[in-house]
RNA sequence: GCUUGGGUGGUGGAACUGGUAGACACGCAGGACUUAAAAUCCUGUGAGCCGUAACGCUCGUGUGGGUUCGAUUCCCAUCCCAAGUACCA
């Protein structure tokens, strides 16, 4: 047993016995409440872990080991999100294979990741990339090709429901999500299809549906990429430019389940901005779709979505995006050059110039009017780029005096501005968008107001056949398709109809996984097809169809991965039923906000899913979601005297004196913002020995900013390093007490010496510094110590039920000191104390536990101690008192006292008599166990 | 622009449903121990004022109002910072 404090010895010893002993072993346990803590799973980057990445699995752990502590089977894993583009890029450069450089990753993170002494069960780790975890990805792929979205049941089904249909009744009257362009059939048209006809009409129907659609394509990166990972007109990672393209690609048709994704988030327990972030992505609005006659042309009609039907009088225009496919037919001949011209200047801008340029206006005359079914009138139809082809119909119409855009398009090209409702003010100046008073120049609604309006409106319209209320998305389907070797392989293959069109079909269950093949470059073939193209020669099913050749996008193995934890040497099912039923769902997920729109928000729509089929039980995956702050980088810098004739540094207080030049310094080297010089001069060639400093007090003082933590702003702090120069458990205890878990914070080792204090203060109740000699005594706790072992008690457990890691330190630091002033040894009171600590600070806790005479390793599973009210003390209570909300004195009265005995007591104090001088006091506000408030006045 | 957070000492932060603002920690200053240093321990530390001192007074949670016996906390207005998002009809 060590009597001294040696925390690298202690720390290594009880994470080799946490290893060997498997103390964090989770299984289904009946008897006992179960309890699921889950950390986004990280990509295992070259760079390995900084300072900031730990932050929120300290929090999981410690929440895991206090909730084991509070009798729960708590499953707390770690895993890998490990296919992704960074290996795949290294690949390219260097001709490795992505699966070594993430091997070699992953055991630097794991390493990382044991010295931080994390209570996982590593039995459980799960690695997205390996073989025997994506057959699942692919098996789920499979299920969600096989199903389609049933709105009359609003769940997906299996497709086998959907043929049944469309052979009894067709789809004349079916409601499902399907592509839109697909024709209604009768059940007879469809029951004279070929086998061919009707495998490729239900392709229209299932949820994983191959697609021409409209992508964002990135030609630096050779790929496409999903909405959320497109920022700005740029590609998230890299920043390369991404353009439209319109493409085959497999699909996921999240849009199914738009409305239960909405509805979902009022039941999670989630950060208001996470759940407002969803709903924005989602993009619900509530309108109508009107359709518009064109003059002189009969076959088509144009519809516009529109949220606020009821400014339909006001239409004075009808703009239609220039990229709409009806731009050329619906062009005059005279109108023919200068549309061209519009749509040519459009198409020329590029996604950087939409994005920086100020908003104007643009737009051309087609030359053809279409006509307001509400009331006839002539309405001239524009094009211009504020209309979006993505969005509703890509045509929109025009109504100046209830909506700023069209106001600024009516203006500039003198169309009229129709007032539409009496409360309507100063629309010669700007729109109005008032919902409020009475319709005028409105025809049927002349008189009504907004409500009576829309309804009157919609119905008039739909008796007519001229619109229909419609609810309209912004949320697209999800583009699966990625162009790129290190990622799941679809399980698909294509194989010809009799008139030799392909077809994609699923490989059979039974040959999952469908795995990567060996390529000789990771790059895209001459012909620019996806890098898998390059296997095509021998890799075939069943040695003569074709596979997709593309993978999947990243986020497909992040969208289930908590239930292969359950599970994960299962190889026979995703995870088993037992083991489902016991587990169920996340508890608590903790991980970064960045992950708002996309992981986050397709692992709840492949949940819904598995939900459908019946596979799974809760509805939303994680009824609890923390998203820890973002650690940011706090740069030291140093000041460089210009034009010196020697090299001279100046130190930051007296660096208003010269003309100087600002530079990085390695944080590493500064202590407390002091700068160790002669490290300087060593970790520098361009700082000669003879470099002067113009020092404050004797210290080089740098100057500081908090920026992003990365290499070239030398600002990046290693948990290694502080592990073997502090513990641990310092740095555990230190990062919790940095602040709220969820706020951003820049990172500062400035103050972890306080950290280190506490526990070592701690550790001196247990052993004398000095002498090594043991300290504990069996004697029974007096009062106070109980007092205040109690009060700690009370306040770690409800702090930790509300996730305030920091506050958590403060009591444990004030009970530490309390007992230190007490010179509190006694067995009884530490134990109590080391199990409160014991989720901060493991290994000591181990260490001391031992100390204590218990077993070794058991303290994990120990149980957390009880609070006992009668322990603090509450016969008395301190009352402040206050004239008029100001504090003068405070007085000690019988916590049993009534208002009315404390009144008179404060009113016959002498001081209270004082104060007073003689005025009598208006009121008297007695708050027990808070207040005294003496008014006075008034 | 919109959405969601946030603004408290020299610094990180605390104050849970309105009830002693600044807990805890860093830093700083002073002291004890020591040959010395480290370590440890003790004291002080929001600003200003009065005074020899004890004591006491005034101001103080971005700013300006309001509600209240009482506001960091609630309401209104306004400024600033961060994150997300946008010609979404």
């Amino acid at each position: 047993m060590r009597t001294e404090y040696q925390f690298r010895e202690i720390e290594k010893q009880w994470q080799s016995f946490w290893e060997k002993n498997e103390t964090f072993k989770s299984q289904i346990n009946k008897n006992k409440p179960k309890y699921f803590v889950l950390d986004m799973f990280p990509y295992p980057s070259g760079a390995g872990l900084h300072v900031g990445h730990p932050l929120g699995y300290i929090a999981s752990d410690i929440i895991s080991r206090y909730k084991r502590l509070m009798g729960f089977e708590v499953l707390h894993p770690m895993g890998f999100d490990s296919f992704g583009l960074p290996a795949e890029q290294y690949a390219i450069q260097t001709g490795q294979h992505p699966a070594v450089t993430t091997e070699n990753n992953i055991a630097k993170y794991i390493e990382q990741l044991k010295n931080m002494g994390f209570s996982f069960d590593w039995s459980r780790e799960v690695r997205t990339s390996d073989a025997s975890y994506y057959k699942w990805t692919q098996w789920i792929f499979m299920k969600l090709f096989n199903s389609w979205y049933n709105q009359e049941t609003d769940k997906a089904e299996s497709i086998d429901t959907l043929t049944e249909i469309l052979t009894k009744k067709g789809s004349v009257n079916l409601r499902a999500v399907c592509d839109e362009e697909l024709p209604r059939i009768s059940a007879d048209e469809w029951n004279s299809y070929s086998e061919d006809e009707k495998y490729k009409y239900i392709l229209g129907y299932r949820l994983a549906y191959l697609d021409d659609s409209v992508v964002n394509w990135c030609p630096a990166m050779g790929t496409v990429l999903a909405n959320d990972e497109v920022k700005d007109g740029f590609s998230e990672r890299g920043g390369y430019l991404v353009e439209q393209k319109k493409m085959r690609q497999w699909s996921m048709r999240i849009t199914a389940y738009a409305d239960r994704l909405l509805t979902g988030l009022d039941e999670v327990d989630w950060s208001d901005s996470i759940k407002e972030q969803q709903r924005n992505w989602i993009g619900k609005s509530i309108g109508a779709e009107v359709t518009f006659d064109i003059e002189n042309v009969i076959d088509k009609k144009i519809k516009v979505f529109t949220t606020r039907v009821d400014t339909i009088y006001g239409v004075s225009f009808m703009v239609l995006a220039p990229e709409h496919e009806w731009v050329d037919s619906l062009t005059t001949q005279e109108q023919k050059s200068a549309v061209a011209e519009y749509v040519k200047w459009t198409q020329s801008r590029s996604e950087l110039d939409r994005v920086s340029e100020v908003k104007q206006i643009s737009g051309v005359f087609t030359g053809t009017y279409v006509t307001n079914p509400v009331n006839d009138e002539r309405v001239p139809l524009y094009l211009a780029d504020y209309v979006l082809a993505g969005y509703g119909t890509g045509a929109v119409m025009g109504v100046p005096s209830g909506d700023q855009r069209d106001w600024n398009f009516a203006t500039h090209f003198d169309l009229p501005i129709i007032p539409i409702l009496d409360a309507q003010k100063g629309i010669e100046k700007q729109a109005d968008a008032t919902k409020e008073g009475l319709y005028i120049n409105s025809g049927i609604i002349n008189g009504l107001s907004y409500k009576e309006a829309t309804n009157t409106l919609i119905s008039w319209l739909e008796q007519r056949g001229l619109g229909k209320g419609k609810i309209q998305y912004r949320m697209r389907n999800a583009v699966f398709s990625r162009q790129r070797y290190w990622g799941e392989p679809v399980p698909v293959y294509f194989k010809p109809t009799s008139s030799g069109e392909l077809l994609p079909y699923l490989i059979d269950e039974s040959d999952l996984p469908l795995e990567l093949p060996k390529i000789d470059k990771y790059l895209p073939t001459e012909t620019g097809e996806p890098p898998l193209g390059r296997a095509s020669m021998e890799w075939k099913y069943k040695n003569q169809y074709e596979y997709e050749w593309s993978t999947m996008p990243g986020w497909a193995g992040s969208s289930w991965y908590w239930y292969r934890y359950m599970d994960s040497q299962n190889k026979d099912e995703f995870a088993s039923k037992e083991s489902v039923d016991y587990w169920k769902a996340v508890d608590l997920y903790i991980g970064g906000s960045e992950h708002a729109t996309g992981h986050l928000l397709y692992s709840r729509f492949w949940n819904k899913f598995l939900k459908d089929l019946g596979l799974v039980h809760e509805e939303e995956f994680a009824k609890k979601l923390i998203n820890q702050g973002m650690i940011q980088g706090r740069s030291n810098f140093v000041y460089r005297v210009k034009d010196s004739e020697k090299v001279t540094f100046v130190s930051y207080g007296l660096k208003e004196k010269y003309q100087i030049a600002a530079l990085h310094v390695d944080v590493n080297i500064v202590e407390n913002d002091i700068l160790d010089v002669d490290a300087f001069k060593k970790s520098r060639n361009d700082v000669p020995d003879d470099a002067e400093f113009i020092l404050e007090g004797g210290k080089y003082m740098c100057g500081w900013e908090v920026e992003k933590m990365s290499k070239s702003k030398y600002n990046v702090v290693n948990p290694d390093d502080l592990i073997s120069k502090y513990g641990a458990d310092t740095l555990r205890v230190y990062e919790m007490f940095l602040g709220p878990l969820e706020q951003f914070k820049p990172w500062n080792t400035n103050s972890i010496s306080g950290s280190h204090n506490f526990l070592r203060k701690f550790w001196r109740l247990f052993f004398d510094e000095n002498t090594q000699a043991g300290k504990l005594v069996d004697e029974t706790a007096s009062a106070d110590e109980l007092r205040v072992l109690h009060t700690a008690i009370r306040k770690v457990k409800d702090d930790l039920d509300r996730f305030s890691f920091n506050t958590v330190v403060s009591t444990l630091m004030i009970c530490v000191n309390d007992l230190g002033q007490l010179k509190c040894h006694k067995k009884s009171v530490l134990r109590d104390l080391l199990i409160l600590v014991s989720p901060y600070a493991p290994h000591m806790a181990e260490e001391l536990w031992v100390a204590l005479g218990e077993l070794p390793g058991q303290i994990s599973y120990a149980k957390f101690p009880e609070f006992n009210p009668a322990f603090l003390n509450e016969e008395s209570f301190k009352y402040p008192i206050s004239f008029n909300g100001k504090v003068k004195l405070t007085l000690d009265f019988s916590s049993s006292a009534s208002s009315n005995e404390i009144e008179s007591g404060v009113l016959a104090n002498e001081q209270v008599i004082k104060i007073l001088a003689g005025v009598s006091p208006s009121k008297v506000i007695v708050v027990p166990k808070r207040i005294v408030n003496i008014v006075l006045g008034k």
